[in-house]
DNA sequence: TCCAATTAGATAGCCCGACTATCTAATAGT
DNA sequence: ACTATTAGATAGTCGGGCTATCTAATTGGA
């Protein structure tokens, strides 16, 4: 198909297809002259994701293209990619490494993961996205205690026991890959959305039972 | 204290802090003269409070701003903050409300509050955020079924009537008002940040097992 | 008392990320 | 032959989140 074409299919403008062309998050169509290259279906496919990414995982462009590089790259075995996808992910905003406070919540942290016994690499970028949020809630004065955290890990080892038991649903990379990454992102939205409206209800039948 | 000590103290410029002032995040100082303001313990709290939401929480100042204007705002009962931070939280990005796709999702999402017999508001932005899940997973060929969405339901349950369960914790404002935001959106984190480890441990020990 | 340092308040500037617009050849289709 | 379309390059825009500068007033120390 034209570019115009993938333009109208996908509702993205032109221009748009083109820059995510050019930041590397879609493979430029094969060229069938010096101004003309054809488009298929396997890039509608990646423009929904680059959309799906955006939009409902809210990543930035630079971690989208850190993604489909290692969907496109056919060395990465499946069950690695989560792992790849989880970097990509990282903190958002780099913490601060410095000081007392973070070391000691890092060190909080390293303190969890052996306790639950959970096999995570020593420089994954969770373990800081978890001390960030323990260096804030102890300057907020709300320091965490594990009985706080308890419900929290169970949770996450539902969720996650849930998700890792149905990757290997095909064989068919493309789409196992996408199952993998969406996993990863758009259930973490799901999860949040459900959390929010789970309060919302929990709170209402605590307070407004009238 | 003076803006510099204040400066110093939450190692902020005195420019981003006169900006916050600015934005309305900040309340400004009581005024000793002209050109001189008297900062407390309360506007570094509140700083805190900023940077946790900033850095951790990874809010845009907008919605910073409407969750310190409820903080502030005293005719809001504690219970009904927590609801307004809901709010305030919202979808990052306004989803596309026209279209089929969209009009299934969401009554996929009504469908499921309704069954589970959650109290949510109707105009709730959760709901929009959940379904904005849905409409990208299904546009990508990963449509949901409710046997998928049972883990992250109980999940979310359990991380919910736990929040809700250590609400009432004082009767000081301030700090029953800091506990309800942090709760909602350091503790996100939290969850997310568990969740992804969570996720890869299981994936090494369904993989890497040798 | 005088002067360097500080500050409130206002305005303008900067940087980055994510697009969007314009321009130039070079075709394709009619 | 002529109009529409396109690849590829370059430049411009826009919003968000700060920074920098400037003014006029005030303070606090030598």
């Amino acid at each position: 198909m034209k570019i115009s074409e993938l333009s109208d299919r996908s509702g993205l403008p032109v221009q748009t297809i083109k820059y995510y062309i050019r930041e590397g998050l879609l493979p430029k169509g094969a060229a069938t002259a010096a101004t003309r290259a054809e488009y298929d279906g396997r890039h509608l496919d990646r423009l929904r994701l680059i959309r799906a990414l955006r939009e409902v995982g809210d990543l930035p462009i630079a971690s989208v293209q850190q993604i489909v590089a290692a969907v496109d790259d056919e060395d990465i075995p499946l069950h690695q990619l989560l792992g790849t996808a989880q970097y990509a992910l990282g903190p958002r905003a780099e913490p601060h490494r410095e000081g007392p406070d973070w070391q000691a919540a890092r060190e909080d942290v390293d303190a969890v993961v052996a306790e639950l016994g959970w096999q995570v690499l020593p420089d994954a970028p969770t373990r800081d996205l978890l001390a960030q949020a323990f260096v804030a809630l102890r300057r907020l004065g709300l320091p965490i205690v594990l009985s706080d955290l308890r419900p929290y890990i169970q949770a996450a080892e539902l969720v996650a026991d849930h998700e890792v038991g149905r990757l290997l649903v095909g064989d068919d990379r493309e789409k196992a890959v996408q199952t993998a990454v969406a996993t990863n992102v758009l259930y973490e939205r799901v999860l949040i959305a459900l959390r929010r409206m789970a309060q919302e209800s929990a709170s209402a039948r605590r307070f407004d039972d009238g």
